[in-house]
DNA sequence: ATTAGCACTCGGACGGCAAGAGTGCTAACA
DNA sequence: TGTTAGCACTCTTGCCGTCCGAGTGCTAAT
């Protein structure tokens, strides 16, 4: 364990250098913050905590930057404080900004991500929610003149989707509605998993003499509820990381937007962060993808009628701000939890 | 006009320059190309195309760039030719890629600006059709237990709404129909525009007893309405742009990406190029937005029954390759139309 | 334990210099 | 008269040496 004054370097050190991307020295820093001692003692703990791992020299004699180490000691320390400091102006404009929402819970978290991004100035990203727990609440199919059947979906969650049917086959709003009718009776209460598993003809057995209708119908059903199980991961503020001086070489801000746009890498990383509720987070070369061993994922889980169901992030330098970047999210993954809670009333 | 030779040099250099990037010289030219005479005579063809103004120097002894007159001559020299020289295999590939679409008409938007990004490595944009002249068809209330109604509006190109009116009011499925039967009796045939002039709760005097009902229902309906009459303009690919070498300085990167973020701003250019059917293309500082003078657009419209109802574009620096681009963006565009017809049938 | 002082080390900015690519002009040529 | 070879001149780019400032690490004094 570091002692005060170590520590409390160590804290200006990373301050310092997550505001200005600058290794930093000792007069300098003494200079800008009152540490009570003189640069040639702050000298002395600088090389202490380079060899206890904390800092690094980018050369022979620069000055230091913190290491990943010494910024997950950092953030650690940080998310010890249970209530964070929750700064009532922010909180007021979150939710203002939240509460214009549809009740379309894809839109929602697509624009969760967008919000988050125009807020903090870095790169979000959201994933909807894994939808293999969530059931069916209604089914309903409609006849649309010359083009088919509507088919809607409505899910205990308030998401909706729909799909046309295509066909010629004649059939009466009458027996739409007799079949819907059976669906719901079929397929209440069970989960999307275990409708897929059942989703077969001889489970209409019923109904038999709309088997022809239904051979197509039941394809169409089967899409619609696996593209409802499919989790979806949206990115904005992709630009924003271009402010960063890191990235001011278009290499690196390129080799970032190739790592961003491979949703499926993205999605495995931060689905393997764990998800109990609060913030997570990824410093650095913690990261098993290599490619990319300077950046820092923030996750915070999104949770309706308290369980874990998504997530929503924030990705930048390892230098990020971690000290708003946090409380911000804590407060954002809150309001967004509420609102899908609204919509599931 | 420009004699033979003069345009035989001309094309020769915007094609070194949209393959290069690098000014160009007189040497350096007859080398590459074959155009028969020394480099002596080139060189006084080049000052005469530069006194033409088809040409420039960015300094005094560097080689010519193309002027945008310069480009503004060779396209129309493509755009003259009527048929372009399909690329059988390209035309196939395009077929293939749009094939695996959905019935959705904004997604099948939405993608082609992905694929036409992906295909060509510039940065696309492609917007939505104005609704104001579609007419609705069938529009459904659907009871959703517990959560409202669901309503569901589905207009004559296939595209459909839908959005839920929460309300805590009891009314049965047989009312809803009711409701239903006279809204579509209302609507049949009239035009988004034409609705949102006429709807109000005035209208509706037959059903007065569900006047409560009715009163959230029209906002519902309303709000719908406009988002669906409302375009929408999709940018793909934005990245690419960094790839090329007039983007590698960040801050010239930042201010296109600034450019493409501002949907309005963008929405307005494509909207003011001509709705012909065919490519349009607006060349550097034909462009009224003076901060990116050196970035071209091409567009190309899509149609659905015949009618222009869409754009489709291509953004990147004055150098693109117009060539490929202008065939690539013809043959999508047709396939795009021919989709979207096929979903109206 | 702390601090002042000093020698030493890098990176970055600046200036000069040579090489390379290009131009424009002139004079010779077919 | 149009074309070409030759030449002087220009401008960019990369390279090299130098200088300066911010930093470190060590030693000796407090």
């Amino acid at each position: 364990m570091l002692d005060e004054r170590k520590q409390k370097v160590l804290y200006a050190i990373i301050k310092s250098y997550i505001e200005s991307a600058e290794p930093i020295g000792s007069r300098t820093l003494t200079k800008k913050y009152q540490l009570g001692v003189s640069s040639a003692t702050i000298r002395n703990e600088m090389s202490d905590l380079e060899d206890l791992g904390y800092l690094m020299k980018t050369h022979s004699s620069s000055g230091r930057i913190p290491s990943d180490k010494a910024y997950r000691l950092y953030v650690d320390e940080l998310l010890k404080i249970e209530t964070p400091l929750v700064d009532q102006k922010e909180n007021e404009e979150i939710k203002e900004v939240l509460s214009n929402e549809s009740w379309d819970m894809d839109e929602i978290i697509q624009n969760s991500a967008k919000i988050l991004s125009a807020l903090t100035k870095y790169t979000s990203i959201a994933a909807t929610p894994k939808l293999k727990n969530s059931r069916i609440k209604n089914i309903q199919l409609i006849e649309i003149y010359s083009m088919g059947v509507l088919v809607v979906i409505v899910c205990n969650n308030g998401i909706i989707k729909n799909s046309i049917y295509r066909c010629d086959l004649d059939i009466t709003q009458d027996e739409l509605n007799i079949i819907s009718n059976y669906f719901n009776k079929v397929f209440k209460d069970r989960t999307m998993d275990e409708i897929l598993n059942i989703l077969s003809l001889e489970q209409f057995k019923e109904i038999y003499k709309y088997r022809d209708f239904l051979k197509g119908l039941v394809d169409v059903i089967q899409n619609s509820i696996e593209e409802l199980v499919e989790i979806e991961l949206y990115s904005e503020g992709l630009m924003n990381i271009l402010n960063f001086p890191e990235f001011k070489d278009v290499e690196k801000a390129k080799s970032f937007i190739s790592f961003i746009e491979d949703k499926d890498l993205l999605l495995n990383i931060i689905q393997n962060t764990s998800m109990s509720k609060g913030i997570d987070i990824i410093i650095g070369q913690e990261n098993v993808y290599s490619p990319l061993k300077d950046i820092s994922i923030i996750t915070a889980t999104y949770t309706l009628s308290g369980r874990t169901i998504g997530k929503v992030g924030l990705i930048g330098p390892t230098r990020m701000d971690y000290l708003n970047l946090i409380r911000t999210l804590q407060i954002f993954s809150s309001h967004v939890s509420n609102i899908l809670d609204l919509g599931d009333k």
